[in-house]
DNA sequence: TTATATACGACTTATTTAGTCGTATATAAC
DNA sequence: GTTATATACGACTAAATAAGTCGTATATAA
C-alpha cells in the first residue's frame, strides 16, 4: 500500500541529477546508473519513456544523453506519477468498471474520496519539490 | 503506486458492514463473504486480524460471529492501514535503513515530506469516515 | 454428538514489479 | 567507412508481493 515503484524512485534520481547539470550540459543513463548504482538497462526505459513524454530531451549519438526539457516547476507530480506508472487510484474502480461487485459495492464512494484528495494533494506538488 | 489491497478492500467491506448491524448483532465471516462475493477463508483471516487488533470483537461457537468493538470514529486511516498492511511509507526507507544507496541518495527528503503528508491526511480520517 | 462458528499457520497460485537481452538507429571521432 | 558510444524499444526472465486455499484445532449452541 502506498508504496513508490523503483521506476519512480529511479526517476526521480536522474531528473535530480540532471538538473544539477549546468545549462545544456547532457547525462547518459551510464553515468546516471553508475552515479547512484542502478541498473543501466532499467534506468535507459525510464529515461526512453521521460524523454517520450517531453520531461527531458535525449541527444543521439557517440556524445548524446539527457538535459531537462522544462521547469521542474511546471510538472506537476501527479501527471508525473501518471506518465510513469499509469492512471493513479487507490482502487481500480477510480477508472474502469470491471470490478465485478460494482453493484453491490458499499465503499465506492469513500474510496473515491480518498482518491480526490490524494490526486489534489500531488496536483499541488511540483517536480521541482522533489529534485530540488 | 498508491494502490489499497484486495485485504484492506475487503476489511473495509466487512467493517462497513458490522457498522449497519444494530447493537450488539453479529455476523459471521461466512454470511458476509456471501454477501459481497468475497473468498470466505480469505475474509476469515482478514477479520481474525481486526479482532486480535481489538478493531472487531469475535464471538466463537456455532451462532457465534462479530461485531464492531469501538466506535469507527475513534480509529484513524494510519492506524487501520498499518493494521492491515504494516508501516505504510511510501518508501520503505522511511522506517528501515536497509537501503544500499543511502549515502548517496539525493531524494530521501523530499520523499520523507511527501510520507508525512500522506501520513497525516490519514491521520485525519476515521474509520467512520469510510464506513459511513 | 453434530453442525457451525472462530483461530491460525502452511501452502499454492496469480499478478505485478524489477531487471535483462537482442537488435536497430544515430552520430562523433578517427 | 569503421569504430565506439549513445538512444530506442520490444520481448523475455526472474524476483517479489498479493491473493487465495487447505488442514487442523478449538469453542459452543442445539
Amino acid at each position: 500500500m502506498l508504496k513508490i515503484t523503483r521506476k519512480v524512485e529511479y526517476a526521480l534520481i536522474a531528473l535530480r541529477h540532471l538538473q544539477a547539470n549546468k545549462e545544456g550540459q547532457l547525462s547518459s543513463a551510464k553515468e546516471i546508473a553508475e552515479a547512484y548504482g542502478i541498473p543501466q538497462e532499467l534506468l535507459a526505459k525510464i529515461l526512453q519513456r521521460l524523454a517520450r513524454e517531453d520531461i527531458i530531451i535525449a541527444v543521439k549519438g557517440a556524445t548524446g544523453g539527457y538535459k531537462l526539457a522544462t521547469d521542474p516547476n511546471t510538472i506537476n507530480m501527479t501527471k508525473f506519477f501518471e506518465i510513469m506508472e499509469g492512471p493513479m487510484g487507490i482502487m481500480d474502480c477510480y477508472f474502469d468498471s470491471g470490478c465485478d461487485h460494482l453493484h453491490g459495492c458499499t465503499i465506492r464512494t469513500p474510496i473515491n474520496r480518498i482518491n480526490d484528495s490524494i490526486r489534489s494533494m500531488f496536483n499541488k506538488m511540483t517536480l521541482a519539490d522533489i529534485t530540488y
